[in-house]
DNA sequence: AGACTTTTAAATGTCAGACAAATAAAATCG
DNA sequence: CGATTTTATTTGTCTGACATTTAAAAGTCT
């Protein structure tokens, strides 16, 4: 692991590199200690705090953790599946919100997604999630509920039925998709009868996972897709001409 | 923003996390320049090195930049699809290797999830897309081709077909799905034969997708979902009772 | 006045040294 | 032998300083 000290960039960034690649390489391996923060500085030939700065960053990415005390210093962490949730969360909302991306775009690859999902999910769904999902179907049809609730109650519902995979991973990877509309989501101002119209498709949504029927599953998503794109282009249209 | 020198937890943690929220909030937007380093330790009444460690930590996810000099500081960044891209690589890489999920369980995500891009890259591939994937079968047809080479071959032609859907929320999403699966695919002895298989099937997905033949894109792709997962369960086998 | 050069000021990057706090292991004592 | 105290190690934080970069202000010459 080597750094060089006449590249523009920053020391700590060079020193956080090399230990990530060590990490990401396998050559440090789950739960070793690196070395403490006097050893590192002394190899890298750099100060204390130049090193603490690059292991703070490693800690931001959950690379690392660190303890105090005598036999303490930072360890590899064995990244969790909550630790990636919350990252991905993190990331496609601000990539979301923050790059333009056009409501049917982020829409089109959610649902894109969450049919990826239908068929295991139709599969594999556990009573529990049935139940979840019902719930939130019943919290989605009480009166007085605010937008930012139904959407809330909608990203619950939908997490049950990816959840329904039985597949950690597919789960992990859709947290992101499906979360991050949720700021896009909220835009839109949902009228009495397009929550019908949502609950309605999410009833049949829920009635075919216990049927167990795929391809009923993969076309009412279908249909919601359509039905959300059209809604969005509904309050865009009256945005541009109000009335 | 506010923090509790009293909790547990680091300052600079602490730090980092009400300006990260203040971000994902949007209360402080794109481009917007930060307090300078001196300004953000009297406001937290903290010193310096600790207010640069959260600064650090916010670098690290890419939601903030630094300029040096007169007029410089930290700056919101507007995170981009290439920064997004690789840092899902490295957490989905690590979430894998690290977590022991199953080849099974990684396959199946993966290939559900490529299968959501079928339709829409059936539809939209350009012939730049299509050209790299017969650039790939071509050079995985090479005889003498490492295993790691064929491998990373196949990423690249799976990338093309993520690509073709042209979504980029979905490239970004299936980033590291495919990427991720690599390392655990490196593990894997590829021979003559199964090469050949495999190419066969390449050469079917490109010239479905050309033909904008979804159905047999799908098809084809479930096909080869079964033949990798045969494949890695032959290789447990033979890796269970050695010949 | 205008264009070029020099100076200055502000900001991050880096360093050195110190102390506080936590923690586990070693030493001590009943 | 068990409980307590001491000690050493390591991270967390602070202070203060200097180096480097950069843009803007000041100055200078034509």
């Amino acid at each position: 692991m080597k750094i060089d000290s006449q590249k523009p960039t920053d020391l700590s960034a060079q020193i956080a590199q090399a230990i990530r690649s060590a990490i990401v390489s396998g050559e440090l391996i789950v739960n070793a200690r690196l070395p403490s923060e006097a050893e590192l500085s002394e190899q890298f030939q750099v100060s204390r705090p130049t090193v603490r700065e690059a292991l703070k960053r490693l800690a931001a990415q959950s690379l690392i953790r660190t303890q105090r005390g005598a036999s303490g210093g930072a360890f590899v962490n064995r990244i969790g599946f909550e630790d990636a949730y919350s990252q991905q969360i993190t990331t496609s909302t601000l990539l979301l919100s923050m790059n333009s991306v056009s409501f049917d775009t982020a829409c089109e690859a959610r649902y894109a997604l969450e049919r990826a999902c239908a068929p295991l999910s139709a599969q594999r769904r556990t009573p529990d999630q049935l139940a979840t999902m019902r719930a939130e179907i019943f919290r989605q049809a009480q009166p007085g509920l605010t937008d930012e609730a139904f959407c809330a109650s909608d990203v619950a519902f939908h997490r049950a039925l990816v959840d329904g995979a039985g597949n950690p991973v597919l789960s992990y990877q859709l947290a992101g998709a499906v979360e991050a509309m949720q700021p896009l989501m909220n835009m839109i101002t949902f009228t009495a009868r397009s929550r019908e119209a949502i609950i309605n498709l999410h009833v049949t949504i829920a009635d075919a996972l216990e049927a167990q029927d795929a391809a009923t599953v993969d076309a009412t998503l279908a249909d919601l897709e359509i039905y959300t794109r059209q809604l969005a282009h509904d309050v865009a249209e009256r945005k541009r001409k109000p009335a």
